[in-house]
DNA sequence: CCCTGATTCGC
DNA sequence: GCGAATCAGG
């Protein structure tokens, strides 16, 4: 395949959207990740980062005598402790039984856990998680790893319990879809209506 | 291990 | 110009 206006628009504005490079690969079709960002450079698109203040001049040009192949194990003087400013703009939120849910509790047992609010999620986002529950790996405690998403769906004290299980991204606890009501946006939490 | 973008360099 | 291989990080 080759870089078509068509393609290269569609390039552009799925970038400009924020969509990753792997996304816009797959709705190009015929290109991988690394072709899309490849061509974003290209473009000129791409730096969202690295002190734009600055127009010219030495950005990163150090000497990089990096004519001879890698060996594997490079030495890595890690000697740049940038202070890290980390502005979460979202509120956390303990995850909490979904409406659905709601009514297969109170089992005999122990006081559960204050429930903050029965949120006002967004409902679309309520909706993604209750669709996402169905694909569910249904993952017990133990089964629970890195990668696997840990937000609980129903009651520990009843059979109905187990945990999402389906793959987290980027770090974070949760898969897509429960990382979308477990942080919400400060926006959306503001007063409803009355 | 999954993913992300960034960079290099032979083609 | 292109993009696989690699690097660097979450």
């Amino acid at each position: 395949m080759s870089w078509t206006d068509e393609r290269v628009e569609l390039l552009k504005k799925m970038w400009g959207e924020g969509q990753s490079a792997s996304q816009i690969a797959k709705e190009l079709g015929g290109v991988t990740r690394n072709a899309v960002i490849g061509k974003v450079h290209r473009l000129g698109l791409s730096n969202r980062a690295t002190t734009s203040t600055k127009s010219d001049s030495a950005t990163k040009a150090e000497a990089k005598p990096k004519a001879a192949p890698k060996p594997k194990a490079a030495a890595k003087p890690k000697a740049d402790p940038m202070p890290e400013m980390k502005t979460e703009p979202a509120v956390p939120q303990r995850p909490a039984a979904t409406p659905a849910n709601r009514k297969a509790i109170i089992p005999a047992g122990q006081p559960l856990p204050p429930q903050p609010s029965a949120n006002e999620i967004s409902p679309e986002a309520l909706a993604k998680v209750n669709e996402v529950e169905k694909k569910a790996k249904k993952l017990t405690l133990m089964e629970l790893t890195e990668r696997t998403c840990k937000w609980p769906v129903g009651d520990p004290a009843t059979d109905h319990f187990w945990f999402c299980g389906l793959p987290v991204q980027a770090g974070k606890p949760y898969c897509e879809a429960h990382v979308g009501v477990a942080f919400q946006p400060m926006s959306s939490r503001r007063d409803r209506r009355r």
